[in-house]
DNA sequence: CAGCATCCCTCATGATACTG
DNA sequence: CAGTATCATGAGGGATGCTG
């Protein structure tokens, strides 16, 4: 499911791609998003649902077991009356954010001076 | 690999998103690859294409033409005697470049610390 | 609340071949 | 060289419904 094969191909770059390598970490639809959200700390999956409002249950809990398997955000079930889970982003995770926040603040500049990506 | 698909549903937050406005700009395979490959110089297609070996010709040239469109790189014909094209970051794809940077940094710093991405 | 199971379906990517 | 045209593919994503 996290599987990315076809890869008969050689490496891009030859025997080393950090870029492939990192943005397979960041692939998938809202996986931006979830680590963007947790940025600022732990949110339970419903929160995180709320922050990201188009993403499916379905989608959101497949990037989270994702995110989580590549060590980048961590789960914490929470025995509390109704269970609920929080996630927080890993010493991994919070290294990537500075990446997402890169994006970010590109767009913004980009918003501000040009409006280009509106069109 | 690198798969950062498009979603097309809305905005996932309301009224403004500048991770997604910025992510598709990068979006689709080897984009981010071929701002890279650029970010010291223009390069020809066959150079690019050269570059990033396992991309095909017809996805590069959509990626070079998406690119195109969003401003991100620049298209040059060299009115030589085997016509060559010269692609090139504009404004706006430099500014993009940090970005991309601050990704290959993250997993380049992973790579030497854990080993993840390895697994 | 926090998921998982299913079905479905798009669409970007890849392979191959052809052209100016 | 620098593409374009076609065809095929299948992984990822969305919708809906169910469970502990």
């Amino acid at each position: 499911m996290v599987k990315v094969r076809k890869s008969k191909v050689d490496p891009p770059c030859n025997g080393e791609c950090p870029l492939s390598d990192c943005m397979r970490l960041i692939a998938g639809a809202w996986a931006p998003h979830v680590i963007w959200y947790l940025r600022e700390g732990p949110r339970r999956f419903s929160e995180l649902k709320g922050d990201i409002r188009a993403v499916t249950a379905k989608v959101l809990a497949e990037r989270l077991r994702q995110l989580e398997a590549d060590g980048v955000v961590h789960r914490q079930v929470m025995q509390t009356s109704p269970p609920t889970v929080e996630y927080s982003l890993t010493e991994l995770g919070a290294e990537l954010t500075p990446a997402i926040a890169a994006i970010v603040s590109v767009s913004e500049r980009l918003k501000r001076q040009r409006g280009r990506l509106g069109a």
